[in-house]
DNA sequence: GTCTGTATACTTACATACAAGTAGCCGGAA
DNA sequence: TTCCGGCTACTTGTATGTAAGTATACAGAC
């Protein structure tokens, strides 16, 4: 084989490098909903063996990325609305759950972190950096999980959220999307500074419908990314 | 191309049953907290190679049944107190989120199937039968987040709890243990049947603080099956 | 032209062989 | 006795081969 182990060096084992990179191509849209995707081919593109693969796959499955039919092939599944909603329940359910805990929890120098990031958010909006605030974006979310003491609830959320990322990547170029954001970002900021949970958390729920609403418009712009039938 | 393919409905994939196996071999305890099992091992037992073995395995990692140590072994993971508290706030927060939405979408019917799952459990009680108590527990959990419309809310929660599932094994032997159950299922049921969401979230929240109420006692019933260190 | 049976070229699921790294035993030296 | 170095027997991670099943193209019958 042409690459060694020397490829190891920390960036962890393959498998868990091929995960990443499919789940970013699924989410980016580099995947198309609906496209196949052979085992065999990735293995050569990616110069890995059909092993560490097969791993990435099932993880994705688990996370219903795609779906994998037995000798027929693996496809990358479409947006469905059901999904999404399920996601958002999810999300939401522990967001909202998360921040009831930290708005009692931070302390001054946590708010101020916070206030950080959203401060950083702030200068992305200008040059309207899409990809890093997304980062950002995670970031913040994943910090007021941090904040509550469950930092395991944000891994679970992630891992459940799988349809609604690729939503949001698709609303993100939406006009005034991000300084909306940073908007309730500070609303939310606010609340935690007032250690105000009721507050905080109808600003979260609030914030993070945002990308629910969205949905209806990112459909009609993008038929082809969602599965046909209910509306 | 849009064909949904029949799965293969009987056992399912070779994968799949390694992995619901050893599961369950872990939270029943027949695999001990700390134990090293052994992929070679397991594929002789269980009379398959070690692929899909391995594929078993990356699902437990991923549920923190297992850890796994590169070249140098798996083991099953001890239970943390930090661990099984984020597996209860995962649950609480999903649970309660979805028994809200039930509250008010719940009909006739739906409660009286719910009801119908309260009386087995109560038949149960008699004779002690913990193994099936714990079956039907979980279904009327499951009813609930299925009522909520949101099924996959107790998949999420499902793959996210397994330490408070062996938590739960091991104090389903304490006295009248099965009998408050039972009770407060009632209370959530009415709740339901009253359509009172706050009054369903409040009676379920205490429900399922109930298993992490006895885990000090737990703890010291069986101190071999924890993490050393804080408490 | 239309339909049908078959060969073929794919696919995933599983089995097995190899590579690379770690713990521990064990003999020998100080 | 104590410490150190190498050898051995494991481990997981990866690569590759084998088996079984499905869609499809295509030749042939009607």
């Amino acid at each position: 084989m042409r690459i060694r182990h020397s490829q190891r060096v920390g960036a962890g084992s393959a498998g868990r490098q091929v995960y990443k990179a499919l789940r970013e191509a699924i989410i980016a849209g580099d995947l198309t909903p609906g496209q196949r995707i052979s085992e065999n081919e990735l293995s050569v593109r990616l110069a890995v063996s059909r092993t560490p693969i097969r791993e990435a796959v099932a993880r994705l499955r688990d996370e219903r990325f795609v779906q994998v039919v037995p000798q027929l092939g693996t496809f990358v599944t479409r947006i469905s609305t059901a999904a999404v909603e399920d996601a958002q329940f999810v999300r939401e359910a522990l967001e909202c759950a998360a921040v009831r805990v930290a708005a009692v929890r931070a302390d001054a120098a946590d708010i101020a972190a916070l206030g950080g990031l959203v401060r950083r958010q702030e200068e992305l909006v200008a040059h309207a950096d899409f990809e890093r605030f997304a980062v950002l974006d995670d970031e913040f979310h994943a910090a007021i999980c941090e904040l509550s003491g469950h930092g395991f609830a944000w891994e679970v959320a992630q891992r459940a959220k799988g349809h609604l990322s690729r939503v949001r990547r698709l609303s993100l170029p939406q006009p005034n999307y991000l300084g909306e954001m940073v908007v309730e970002h500070h609303v939310v900021l606010d609340a935690l500074r007032r250690a105000a949970p009721d507050e905080a958390e109808v600003a979260l729920r609030h914030h993070l419908r945002m990308v629910l609403s969205a949905v209806p418009t990112i459909r009609e712009q993008h038929p082809e990314y969602f599965e046909e039938g209910e509306f």
